[in-house]
DNA sequence: TCCAGTGGTTGCATAATGCAACTAGGCTTG
DNA sequence: CAAGCCTAGTTGCATTATGCAACCACTGGA
């Protein structure tokens, strides 16, 4: 059985993301969705797709509880795709994939969008990492330490 | 010509990124980089993943500017790969999947480590996104905008 | 000079992706 | 209420990507 590798039970938090959302296409479906597409039909027009593979991410998607699905908003009888809460939490991620793009693309005047403050209408911040008690962190000044593991009932013995 | 789907090119700054690190390993390969990884079996063997797709990777990762190689720091005639700034870049990517997984993976137990910050111990926060005015911004109170396109020289006429 | 270790490449099998054609219901219109 | 056009898929087939294992060239040490 020569799979693809699967990361599915992976102790690896990035690992487990990837598992889910890291594919081509996935990521760009969230992205559509926070734009506020939720028909089948509309995102393979605006993605460009094919239909069975958008029918397949899709599919992974609900399963993963990323999107559910829902009674269509005009009363048809279809059926429309919306994130849950889980699916609007990957927004972070999209904006730190927007904001790589913005500081080290080669061409960046290719890029045709920018992402601001509606408010304002002015550029949003590059994200930032602080420490609990606030202080800016950078990548130098974190580390990954071992999951301290909670109290567990025994299973056996 | 039924080939994958490239994004090179594409307008939108998501898809570009992923152009670049959007598939399963290239993430990985840069979250062992950020840990230390240099040598080509040290990747290997971390990841455990096939030499011919990780030389095709790592090929791929020094052609976006991500990775470049170097002398062996050990004065052996072997090369190392290490991150350029470009690929230093990607970390708050790799941060903003972690977080993720820290906050809606449905087995939260199976993850292995935190993200601490080195001078105190303690976990990271959440990602920040901040309007220019220093104002926390949520998803809702954003929006893309078309870019403003600058003054450019004309091509012709 | 022999021989293990490093850093790949090659061959072959399987899985994923893509296009196009097809289909099953839903909806619309006369 | 039947004909026919949407919507949302599924299916078939071709191509590409991925994975394992075997192989190979070069390094470095004894």
């Amino acid at each position: 059985m020569v799979k693809r590798t699967s990361f599915e039970g992976d102790s690896c938090p990035i690992a487990r993301s990837l598992e889910a959302i890291g594919d081509w296409w996935s990521m760009l479906i969230i992205r559509e969705a926070l734009f506020g597409t939720r028909r089948f039909g509309e995102f393979q027009t605006k993605l460009g797709m094919a239909k069975n593979i958008l029918a397949v991410r899709l599919r992974s998607l609900v399963d993963h509880g990323i999107l559910k699905t829902v009674p269509a908003s005009d009363g048809s009888a279809y059926q429309e795709y919306v994130l849950t809460p889980k699916g609007r939490g990957v927004h972070p991620i999209l904006v730190a994939l927007r904001q790589w793009s913005e500081e080290f693309d080669e061409h960046p005047e290719e890029i045709a969008t920018i992402l601001v403050d509606r408010e304002k209408g002015r550029p949003v911040k590059k994200l930032e990492m602080r420490a609990e008690d606030g202080r800016l962190l950078t990548q130098g000044e974190t580390m990954v330490k071992l999951r301290p593991v909670k109290a567990r009932r025994r299973v056996s013995g």
